[in-house]
DNA sequence: ATGGTAGCCGCGCTA
């Protein structure tokens, strides 16, 4: 089973070249961010198509999230009950017993700003409404774009980005608090090579110097990182006409 | 050098 998570700024624009992925890679459960669509106008009948269910959880211009799946998805909830929210971030749905959480963290602009508050609120609402849904069931998956480069590693320019936004303390720490509830950073659970990142600028040609961060994540409770066999990150994506900022990551589960 | 680019029912905002 393949668990993928993508960023494609824009449904709209990215559709084709998400399809091609899809059909590419085969991925069993997709969570998109950035979707800026609303529901009545996501594509439904081209997602069908391609051989996938999917709920969504959408808006104008910004945010917006959707959960494919090749199986049925079932127990839908949009947002966190912990922290009411008009901005569409979350979305959860259970795929074959597995509790699929698609989440498009705030990125928080600049440290100190509102949006940097709104952030580390939003984390941590996050992370009470996790344990309770561990508790329900701990086959469990949080996948998306989490704007948190969690270690150094993940920073092309650790220096120039040390305490900066994405890169921050207490962001890092809230992402500690993430795994601290039981969940594995499924990309660390195996050995990678280095300057391994999933977003990259738009702009100075970062993706040509490869100068990104690795924000996008693929968490894993306990029960599912034993059964996770591997971790990818899919920057070919990167290099397409009009693509994404974002590559695709991808988790692969043992049946 | 606070720039640069992409997306959006743009006329600034968010990333």
């Amino acid at each position: 089973m393949i668990v993928a998570s993508w960023n494609v700024n824009s449904l709209k624009v990215r559709l084709p070249q998400l399809l091609d992925w899809l059909a590419r890679v085969q991925p069993d459960v997709v969570c998109l961010q950035e979707t800026k669509l609303e529901d009545a106008v996501f594509p439904a009948d081209e997602i069908a198509a391609a051989g996938y269910q999917f709920t969504c959880s959408g808006q104008k211009t910004y945010n917006g999230v959707a959960v494919l799946a090749r199986g049925s998805l079932s127990d839908v909830q949009c947002g966190n009950p912990f922290y009411p929210d008009p901005q569409k971030r979350l979305l959860l749905a259970t795929v074959d017993g597995v509790q699929v959480i698609c989440a498009y963290v705030p990125n928080g602009q600049a440290v100190g700003s509102d949006k940097y508050a709104y952030k580390l609120a939003w984390l941590d609402a996050l992370a009470r409404w996790l344990e309770e849904r561990l508790a329900a069931n701990p086959q469990l998956v949080l996948a998306g774009d989490f704007n948190i480069a969690p270690d150094d590693r993940d920073v092309h320019d650790p220096l120039a980005w040390n305490g900066q936004i994405l890169c921050s303390d207490a962001e890092r720490a809230a992402f500690q608090r993430l795994l601290a509830l039981g969940l594995h950073d499924s990309f660390r659970l195996f050995a990678q090579p280095a300057k391994a990142f999933s977003w990259w600028d738009y702009r100075m040609l970062a993706f040509q110097k490869n100068q990104g961060l690795r924000i996008d994540h693929i968490l894993l409770s306990s029960p599912l990182a034993s059964r996770c066999t591997g971790a990818a990150i899919h920057r070919e994506t990167r290099k397409l006409a009009r693509p994404s900022d974002h590559a695709p990551v991808s988790a692969t589960l043992a049946d």
